[in-house]
DNA sequence: ACCCGAGGTCTATTCCAGTAGACTACAGGA
DNA sequence: TCCTGTAGTCTACTGGAATAGACCTCGGGT
């Protein structure tokens, strides 16, 4: 349940996947090493801890996401707001804006994906 | 600069200041055992830590904090926003809302609260 | 029959956050 | 004078994230 916490190395090696899956595990050696500057045995040791947490899938040597990036996305906000601000996104938001100010064009955006999570 | 980043028992350490401030150390080493179940040694260690960073400050045995609760707040919301979500605040309000739903009145709260940080 | 690349495993090593134990110094009461 | 509480330091252990090196197997090409 938990176990879907992604450590740092992890999400960005999720990321890799995300972005190309499917992808075959030779490749994704590749692009670890481009991307990540890691090793190959890195890649697998990383890569089969993510299996063996349901996270990722590899089957055949071609690898997928089970948790998908959106499933991450939504847990790490989470995450913070709970940690970090009690729970209360407002409390987040405040915070985060700050001192920052905002265009009429970002507040817009921003009204609207809210008005869009009503109800 | 970057040594404003508070790790996970130094953020609730650093909470106990900021509710309790200017707090005598004898106190807070008696605060820590209560709350975080804190030896005194770990107490100083951390304390001694975060003053060496500019975080917190000890006088005489009395402790304040220069980093404030707003400050390491907005750093990590910050943080998690950019990591995570390349800096779009839309991105991460997205991921956060998911599936979830507002009612009405939360609805109404963060628009104030974007309406606000207008221009 | 042999080599090579694909596809992988298993076992270390390193580094650091988190935590604590043992010790020191000093001031004020009994 | 000794004890006790306050205030603090310094060193050390531990667990786990991050990373890698050495090694293994198997199928296809020469």
């Amino acid at each position: 349940m938990d176990s879907h916490k992604l450590y740092d190395a992890e999400y960005r090696f999720c990321s890799l996947v995300w972005d190309s899956e499917p992808v075959n595990s030779t490749e994704l050696v590749r692009l670890a090493a481009d991307q990540l500057g890691w090793k190959k045995s890195t890649t697998y040791t990383v890569l089969k801890k993510l299996c063996e947490r349901g996270i990722l899938q590899n089957d055949n040597a071609i690898v997928t996401a089970l948790v998908k990036r959106e499933d991450a996305e939504r847990y790490e906000s989470t995450i913070v707001v709970e940690k970090t601000f009690g729970g209360s996104l407002p409390r987040f938001l405040t915070a985060f804006l700050g001192e920052r100010k905002l265009t009429d064009q970002e507040a817009e955006e921003l009204k609207k994906i809210i008005e869009e999570a009503k109800q």
